[in-house]
DNA sequence: TCAAAAGTGTTCTTATTACACCCATGG
DNA sequence: CCATGGGTGTAATAAGAACACTTTTGA
């Protein structure tokens, strides 16, 4: 075992892209770095992880500390390695995101969580060490997972309406012209996952809209079988081109 | 700095999930353990990262060691870090596969190139460390991304009939039913990713199959673009049941 | 009564599926 | 001449895309 002391000097961390929507914008929650490396920039949340702890758990341990949240979707993306990406050695990261409810967020009294903030995911364009990268990762793995799991629904409030949904598939999938308003709840409602409330929105000045709520139990049925989650974005206002020749549409 | 040197005590390997297809069979290489822990068990190959190498360089020397491969289809997986996967300490393994032409692949001289050998994926039950649970989320991302991307090409010789695409094709899907072979055609064609090289086998017993080539510089527009390489499975077989209520069909 | 967003169906087009027979070769 | 796998087309069905007006509320 002695020949392999050498590599026994690195170190690892987890990284979590905590998503939120809120005023309907996907958003980002950032820590703001008190210390050097990296002082004062924007960075993701994220530790070492401890000798005696696996790496999901490290990553709900983080997540836990900064938003007081347990038993919100989470999963590994990618490990970003890269040989000088840390300046007190080799430390490799392993990031996470997770899908929260901003309205369940409650700052924490850490140190640490005070400094967090929510930022727009457009919006933010450097962030300390390889961070930025980490983070476009994991927006694109969250794209092609809203379309083939319903996981938007965690970044919902518990009731919502379908415009809010489809609002939320807009700030994920930036698809140009938007997505068609009746195709989106022919779709929606097809896949009998929503349980409509009977109850509607109150106070805004327009015709409420009715509330819907997701049926956990009949999405744990249709995993079992596998289904279809796709959505694909409106055509609508693209400009009047010859057609392309073949329209292979990965989504 | 002195507070993280406690974490400054762990290794990080990485593993690699070689893929090739033969004899209709979708295949893995893998290595025989010389040593403890695990000795005489197969194992993937795979090995410590180099204090000074990226996660992908260090992939990639594994491949290059074992196969003297370059420039093949490569691409990381998941990092696998429970506690004690690892007798030797904290050992953390990021799992990367691979995808090469078996036709392509020699026996390299080194001595950890000895103890390789293929074998079908559905044969192999168990494996050195968590091995085992690495090639099925491997092979399950495989299944994925042969969905999305042409990348069965890179399994196969550079000649091909459809034939034999198809049976890559169920060797990594594994459709109860098999692929239908008009529609997998149709499909395929339609696609025109495929030279007709206006060749045909030889020596076989039967009526000898035309020969195709993978169109690698369409490709690359396409990848542009974005497209579809989705495959379904046959229903043929499928016992007549009165018809699922609703058919979200995830691929 | 106005502004603002909710809600709702139909038609057209394209993609997917199911399905059965003749063809070319070597032995 | 036979065994083996190669090769081909069509019709029915399902899914996706385009598209515009009426309704309900608060201000």
């Amino acid at each position: 075992m002695n020949e392999f002391n050498e590599y026994f000097k690195s170190a690892f961390t987890v990284d979590n892209v905590i998503f939120g929507f809120d005023e309907g914008d996907l958003k980002v929650l950032l820590i703001k770095r008190g210390e050097d490396p990296h002082k004062g920039k924007w960075a993701l949340p994220g530790y070492f992880v401890y000798p005696n702890e696996d790496l999901d758990t490290a990553a709900k341990r983080v997540l836990d500390e900064l938003t007081g949240l347990r038993n919100v979707y989470l999963e590994q993306v990618r490990t970003f390695g890269a040989v000088n990406r840390h300046p007190f050695g080799r430390v490799i990261t392993v990031a996470y995101f997770s899908l929260i409810k901003i309205s369940d967020y409650t700052i924490q009294p850490s140190s640490i969580a005070q400094k967090a903030k929510w930022h727009a995911i457009a919006k933010v364009k450097e962030l300390a060490f390889d961070h930025k990268e980490i983070l476009d990762a994991c927006f694109n793995r969250l794209k092609w997972l809203v379309r083939s799991r319903p996981v938007g629904f965690e970044l919902l409030p518990p009731k919502f309406t379908l415009t809010e949904l489809q609002h939320l598939y807009e700030a994920i999938l930036e698809p140009e012209a938007g997505l068609d308003k009746r195709n989106f709840r022919k779709k929606i409602l097809s896949m009998n996952l929503l349980i409509d409330l009977d109850e509607t929105q109150e106070g805004v000045a327009h015709r409420p809209a009715r509330l819907y709520q997701f049926d956990k139990d009949k999405y744990e049925e249709f995993l079992a079988e596998g289904f279809n989650f796709e959505l694909k974005e409106s055509k609508k206002k693209e400009k009047p081109e010859h057609r392309k020749k073949a329209r292979h549409s990965f989504p």
